[in-house]
RNA sequence: CGCGGGGUAGAGCAGUCUGGUAGCUCGUCGGGCUCAUAACCCGAAGGUCGGUGGUUCAAAUCCAUCCCCCGCAA
């Protein structure tokens, strides 16, 4: 099918790329995103990422409260394809049956990693390989069964920014294969029994817990940063951690040692070197810069 | 009007409350010491104190206003 009739349902940055693809391969009618928030400091009302993508595109929008009942909806019908990624919402039975398939794209390797924060949960686990998946939507949290997967590869030094990015065009590809491919592609139900799950990170789950091994830390800082930020306290004050190595230096865990220009703290097992902090109402700052215009800490977190 | 912090030399910071010669650590440059050094010693350069207006004999400091950066929360 050459330009399938199709809508568009998605939010963040990460789904802009497909946004692109389908505007360009299809027959786009639709972009379907959250309605605009108040949001960031002064929470002015903030429009979704793909709301912007899709003004510059210059295709019509809708930002329904939610999906609940959105059968009805004239806009919604006649349709061959709903594509979804991210949108924020699960979608009922009654709107994923009006088109002829309702597909969901996915950062990760299902049954790994289901639910809001799969890029986070794959480099903080250390997997050697994630991706994006393309799957039947089902009117559970991605459950589907699986059209198809691109994968890719991850090393230990990977950051979320850059896997975002990754996967962001990743996904692009998923699709574009999905697209050549569709209506003749089956789809494989996921064997449950394996399926992971992540919940949306919350600020709270950035707080480091010293005891890990360094190993772990390292993992959790580069995974969770910037999004939910990883922090720990120090005098009172709650100071993000934005990058770190590992030394095998053993101190206790938590402890503070300030090496020359190397800011080290201990953890469960070695230790890590601190490379970028931030303290509330600074701007980020290289830890040997840092240690410049202050007393060597040596107090624990 | 969501709450809050910050802008001072190339970097990181103190000084602001209580107005009175622009400071600290590091870096840079020059010299010295040394077999040698990223170590140590001596010296120097480098700043319209975010912008503008006001108060004052005198403003980084007090008042007003604007710009920029950031933390929390969402």
């Amino acid at each position: 099918m050459p330009h399938p009739s199709v809508v568009f349902m998605g939010s963040p940055e990460i789904a802009v790329p497909a946004l692109r693809l389908l505007a360009e391969r299809t027959d786009l009618k639709l972009v379907i995103t959250q309605p605009d928030r108040p949001a960031g400091r002064g929470m002015r009302l903030t429009p979704p990422p793909i709301k912007r993508a899709a003004l510059d595109l210059g295709l019509p929008i809708w930002q329904p409260e939610t999906m609940r009942g959105a059968e009805v909806d004239g806009r919604l019908a006649g349709h061959d394809l709903f594509v979804v990624m991210a949108y924020g919402e699960i979608l009922r039975r009654p709107v994923l049956q009006l088109p002829k398939a309702c597909v969901n794209l996915h950062g990760s390797l299902l049954p790994r990693w289901r639910g809001a924060s799969p890029l986070q949960a794959a480099i903080r686990a250390g997997d050697p390989e994630t991706g994006v998946c393309v799957m039947e939507m089902v009117p559970a949290l991605d459950a589907g069964p699986v059209y198809l997967s691109e994968r890719i590869a991850l090393d230990d030094t990977i950051t979320l920014p850059q896997l975002h990015d990754r996967l962001a065009d990743t996904a692009a590809v998923a699709l574009g294969r999905f697209l050549d491919a569709w209506p003749a592609v089956t789809a494989v139900p996921q064997d449950e029994t394996l399926a992971t799950f992540c919940r949306k990170l919350t600020s709270a789950e950035g707080r480091i817990d010293w005891q890990s091994p360094a190993v772990e830390v390292e993992r959790m800082v580069r995974g969770y940063t910037p999004v939910p930020g990883c922090w720990t306290t120090w005098q009172d004050e709650r100071v993000r951690i934005l990058e770190v190595g590992i030394d095998a230096a053993a101190l206790t865990p938590g402890a503070i040692c300030a090496d020359d220009d190397r800011l080290l703290i201990g953890c469960g097992q070695g230790s890590v070197v601190v490379r970028r902090l931030q303290l509330p109402g600074r701007a980020p700052v290289i830890a040997a810069d840092y240690l410049r215009g202050h007393q060597p800490p040596s107090a624990a977190v």
